[in-house]
RNA sequence: GCCCCGUUCGUCUAGCGGCCUAGGACGUAGCCCUCUCAAGGCUAAAACACGGGUUCGAGUCCCGUACGGGGCACCA
């Protein structure tokens, strides 16, 4: 039998990056076998439940490289893959748990049951479904139902003895039934809580894995005795370890924060990655790299390669903090091995959106030497900062001149500069064509004849910083125009 | 509070009883390269939470303690 598996969220906002990573190792997992990766929509929470979010949710996925088989917009043979119309199923398996005596109504109000915690809380007592309703008679139970009372389905859990949940990950893990209580299956809206939901779907959508963050964990001894209960054989369990927050104090928030430089930053839906920059597969890499290792000390691979190797049982269970300082790392690798033109084509969106007097022609220029610059694409606003204002305009004389080279010779370099900037044809106006006579200038001017002190004053004069992308570079994409305007104030600096 | 899970450099991790004088990566520091900044190369500092067992031998197995995380809804 192949290997299905699923993601399945609630559309309540955007991707969560911890989802995120869910969706992928599941997605990786049912790959690597051929299998298939299910997308299915749990939004069985009417309250909860945020237009929009379903699609917001695929864009996300679709933005990293998941590809699901069969989900909502896709359909497949085992639909609806929406929990919202699925609940005949629901419905029906929930009433056949009652008719045969593993489930049963429960009529106590949400008033009933605040009074009962209280009380046991007064007695020091754990609060917990005392189990009001479970024995009730049927004529009782007849008799309240008649009288329009409403109700929920609760499950019959064992009352004592133990529940051994088989993880991937952990191994068994073992509870005590006398922990547990009897969890309600169906709401009184007609509508199933997870637990009976992600049971029937699993079932009937033929999952062989159920993979999950292990959120989850406590709550599947319910989905153990469930699959027991309907007689249905019981997929493989593997639980995530979650992603702490990057100061390993706590999960992860599923709040948006802003986005913060540093150890702090905390980012949640992946577009707000992509908007600051970062290349999807960048973040796939990096998020496989939480709680799992490809092996043989390597940190950079495409997810194909990591399907080769990737194993449920070789998922480290300790919760992780993200490492966002080692994303950036990872982003800047995969950044440069992006040609000129894939990176020019990435860049540009960022251009704009900003409405930047920059061209695509400039960026291109640009490109294969920034490229190992850029942490973030974002990051190439600083590098085109010479070409978004003129800085050129504050310099004074002083910080013009080496103190290798003195004001004379600051001004016969940036005079032969200028003269041989203003005099080459355009076919030789190119890195290329500029590069070596620029460096024989600087080396003609300066005591040492090191080019150095003049490139340093020259790319000051020329782009009005003291950081900058290569000079040449730099100047092929000012043009020859702006490059002799600057040069010409930079001799009438030093010369007044 | 109760129940589950976890604990290797600051962080992400390798390690599945002897190959460990604990390896890699990010980050940090230094050096080299160099038109600045990067990138790249080299080097350095940096960890088996603690206490008991088991064993000829424990980072690796068992128990306890501490600490961390998760869960205790008609939310998922």
């Amino acid at each position: 039998m192949s290997v299905r598996t699923r993601f399945a969220p609630s559309p309540t906002g955007y991707l969560h990056i911890g989802g995120a990573r869910t969706a992928l190792f599941s997605y990786l997992y049912a790959k690597k076998h051929g299998g298939q990766f299910i997308l299915r929509i749990e939004d069985t929470d009417e309250k909860r439940t945020v237009e929009g979010a379903t699609e917001a949710l695929m864009d996300d996925l679709r933005w990293l490289g998941i590809r699901w088989d069969e989900g909502p917009d896709v359909g497949g043979d085992a639909g609806p893959y929406i929990q919202s119309e699925r609940r005949e199923l629901y419905h029906q398996w929930a009433h056949w748990l009652v008719d045969n005596g593993h489930a049963y109504k429960c009529f106590a109000t949400a008033e009933e049951l605040a009074e009962m915690r209280e009380a046991q809380i007064a007695a020091g007592q754990q609060p917990h479904y005392d189990r009001r309703y479970r024995d009730t008679p049927a004529d009782e139970v007849a008799k309240l139902e008649s009288a329009g009372r409403e109700y929920v389905i609760r499950f019959k859990m064992p009352l004592d003895g133990q529940t051994v949940v088989p993880d991937e990950i952990r191994g068994d893990i073992t509870f005590e039934n006398s922990q547990l209580t009897d969890y309600v299956l169906f709401k009184s809206t007609g509508l199933p809580t997870y637990h009976l939901a992600v049971v029937i779907d699993d079932h009937f959508m033929g999952i062989t894995h159920i993979t999950r963050g292990d959120e989850w964990v406590n709550t599947a001894p319910i989905h153990v005795n469930l699959y027991k209960a309907f007689g249905w054989e019981m997929p493989v369990l593997a639980h995530f370890p979650v992603i702490l927050n990057p100061s390993g104090k706590g999960k992860l928030s599923k709040r948006t924060q802003s986005f913060q430089d540093g150890d702090t930053l905390v980012l949640v839906k992946t577009s707000e990655f992509q908007e600051n920059g970062y290349l999807p597969t960048a973040l796939v890499n990096f998020l496989t790299n939480i709680g799992w290792a490809f092996g043989d000390d390597v940190e950079i691979f495409t997810p194909e390669e990591s399907m080769e190797r990737f194993e449920l049982a070789d998922i480290n269970p300790a919760a992780a903090s993200m490492p966002y300082s080692k994303l950036d790392w990872i982003n800047n690798q995969y950044i440069m091995q992006l040609t000129p033109e894939a990176l020019t084509e990435q860049l540009m969106p960022f251009i704009e959106r900003q409405n930047l007097p920059v061209t695509q022609e400039q960026i291109a220029v640009l490109a294969p030497v920034v490229n190992m610059r850029l942490k973030r694409l974002t990051d190439i606003y600083d590098q085109l900062q010479f070409l978004i204002v003129d800085e050129t305009v504050s310099l004074t004389a002083d910080r013009l001149v080496h103190k290798k080279m003195g004001p004379e010779a600051a001004i016969a370099a940036f005079t032969a500069a200028r003269d041989f900037i203003s005099d080459i044809d355009d076919a030789y106006f190119t890195v290329e064509g500029i590069s070596e006579r620029l460096r024989a200038i600087g080396e003609i001017h300066t005591e040492n004849e090191k080019a150095g002190p003049f490139l340093g004053t020259a790319r000051l004069a020329l782009t009005g910083q003291k950081v900058s992308p290569p000079l040449f570079e730099s100047i092929i994409a000012m043009g020859r125009e702006t490059a002799l305007e600057r040069l010409d104030r930079a001799i009438a600096t030093l010369s007044g």
